[in-house]
RNA sequence: CGCGGGGUAGAGCAGUCUGGUAGCUCGUCGGGCUCAUAACCCGGAGGUCGCAGGUUCAAAUCCUGUCCCCGCAA
């Protein structure tokens, strides 16, 4: 489709994949920008990151700079028409924004302003939105703060999990990339400020937002648990040990007891005592197992061993 | 060589320390009870205990090696 457009794709996560797998076959991509080979899980094996394993297999350049705000020279000297960033993890220096005759442009997976930040998908979900989507934006030297280019919506349905939202989202964001190239080259793309004071940040999950605070209402639980499935994942902690919860509905019994307290195990779940009510956990993971249903996770446990304890 | 847990029937687990006919719950199959059932009762099938060596009269269990899964930390 634009065979001479000269593309530079800077990403990094599973994501953005489907991007650059259509941008290798619309355009010339010239090269890849990733992040650096990390040392992942227990063994300290190096791991490729997703696009770079496509770039790879595609025999395209990858350049891996430690801090691209430093080193920069090598993608300038490639002299791209464009540069398309999604998730790439690094701010992008200004002298590398202003190279490209067509700009550099984010696809970003929030409806911006809302959600700026490396993790726009978890957040959607944790904050209870019931839509999000994908913004196409011009780049500039703050962090997803440049003009916005296109948009396109996604439901998020009470029952979708950080999963599911990252695969309609993904999904979404092909076809929006191509049309919003296609207006870019014509030179007819809108260019719409955004609104500061409507901003809102989505800053990567720290570790205590992964803990779940059961003295908050079911609904706020309900919305943390399904935004951190199937990654990182929430936690509780029983009996000193790490209990990670991967799934819940909420219940509509209420309990006069500390929040955090299991009043009941069976098939239906772990009921859990919380600021409004109670929660059935429906799917859990012990420390050194692996996820289980509750139904299947009572076959092998006794309900004294869990009944009255209570989460901290 | 970062720390730790684990691999036993389709699923979830016990048994391993103190070697001696492989067990529990669920599911599944057959039968019964019932207006009916995911409930209850009776009965059956299903596992060379991750893999390979070793010790032993005898190994799921003890020893050695190896593969795989997972939690924490990075």
């Amino acid at each position: 489709m634009y065979k001479d457009l000269k593309v530079i794709f800077m990403g990094t996560p599973d994501f953005c994949v489907p991007i650059l797998d259509t941008l290798i076959k619309e355009c010339n991509v010239i090269g890849v920008v990733t992040q650096p080979d990390k040392e992942v899980g227990r063994k300290h094996e190096i791991m490729y990151s997703p696009i770079k394993k496509v770039a790879l297999e595609n025999n395209i350049k990858v350049l891996q700079p430690i801090k691209i705000r430093n080193e920069y020279e090598d993608i300038i000297s490639m002299n791209p028409d464009i540069i398309i960033t999604c998730a790439y993890g690094q701010i992008v220096p200004e002298v590398i924004l202003n190279a490209p005759k067509y700009g550099c442009i984010n696809v970003h997976a929030s409806l911006l302003p809302k959600l700026r930040g490396g993790a726009p998908i978890h957040k959607a979900i944790i904050n209870g939105y019931d839509k999000t989507g994908i913004t196409i934006m011009y780049m500039d030297k703050g962090m997803d703060t440049g003009d916005m280019i296109s948009k396109v919506e996604v439901e998020i349905k009470n029952t979708d999990t950080a999963e599911t939202l990252h695969d309609k989202l993904q999904a979404a964001s092909v076809p929006l990339l191509i049309d919003t190239l296609k207006d870019i080259i014509s030179g007819t793309n809108k260019r719409e400020k955004q609104n500061n004071d409507e901003a809102t940040y989505a800053y990567n999950v720290s570790r205590e937002e992964e803990h779940i605070d059961f003295s908050k209402t079911s609904k706020e639980i309900y919305n943390q648990i399904r935004g951190l499935n199937s990654w990182p994942g929430a936690y509780a902690i029983l009996d000193d040990k790490n209990i990670k919860i991967w799934s819940s509905n909420i219940s509509d019994k209420t309990y006069d007891k500390k929040p955090g307290t299991i009043v009941n195990l069976d098939k239906n779940g772990l009921e859990v005592v919380t600021g409004d009510g109670s929660i059935l956990i429906t799917e859990l993971q012990l420390p050194g197992k692996k996820k289980t249903l509750v139904k299947d996770f009572i076959n092998g446990s006794k309900k004294e061993d869990y009944v009255e304890k209570c989460f901290n």
